[in-house]
DNA sequence: GCCGTGACTCGCA
DNA sequence: CTGCGAGCCACGG
């Protein structure tokens, strides 16, 4: 299990309807920062759910806005006018995810 | 193995 | 409210 398998599969554990923030998928891991997990979504190149990963104040650059907005729309994710309202879309792995779901997709990673 | 890069974050002006 | 600067660290060249 490297790191950005880890970080793919964390975000595919994502529910629909909610999202998370780089920031927080790096604090799951335990290792990297925000911009790795960014990098390595960027690098996925659209093999996975990147549309409920977003920016710590709920944005996404211009550019990939327009592209997550029909998917928020479909999945019924709680919007603002910039981007997502994570008050009330926000999912942490840490909390909402089962500590034998979260192991799973860590496989060893986090300490 | 060193080096530039970036879909980030946070504090401060 | 907006903008800037420094810190961040795995990935690919």
């Amino acid at each position: 299990m490297d790191h950005e398998s880890a970080v793919l599969e964390l975000v595919d554990l994502i529910p629909s309807g909610r999202a998370t923030t780089y920031g927080r998928i790096a604090a799951a891991l335990g290792s990297g920062g925000p911009r790795q997990v960014a990098a390595v979504l960027a690098r996925s190149g659209g093999a996975v759910t990147w549309w409920r990963v977003v920016r710590a104040d709920g944005t996404l650059p211009p550019a990939l806005t327009d592209r997550a907005r029909p998917h928020w729309l479909a999945e019924g994710t709680p919007r603002t006018e910039r981007g997502l309202d994570l008050s009330q879309a926000l999912w942490d792995p840490c909390l909402d995810l089962s500590p034998a779901e979260l192991s799973a997709a860590l496989d060893g990673m986090a300490p």
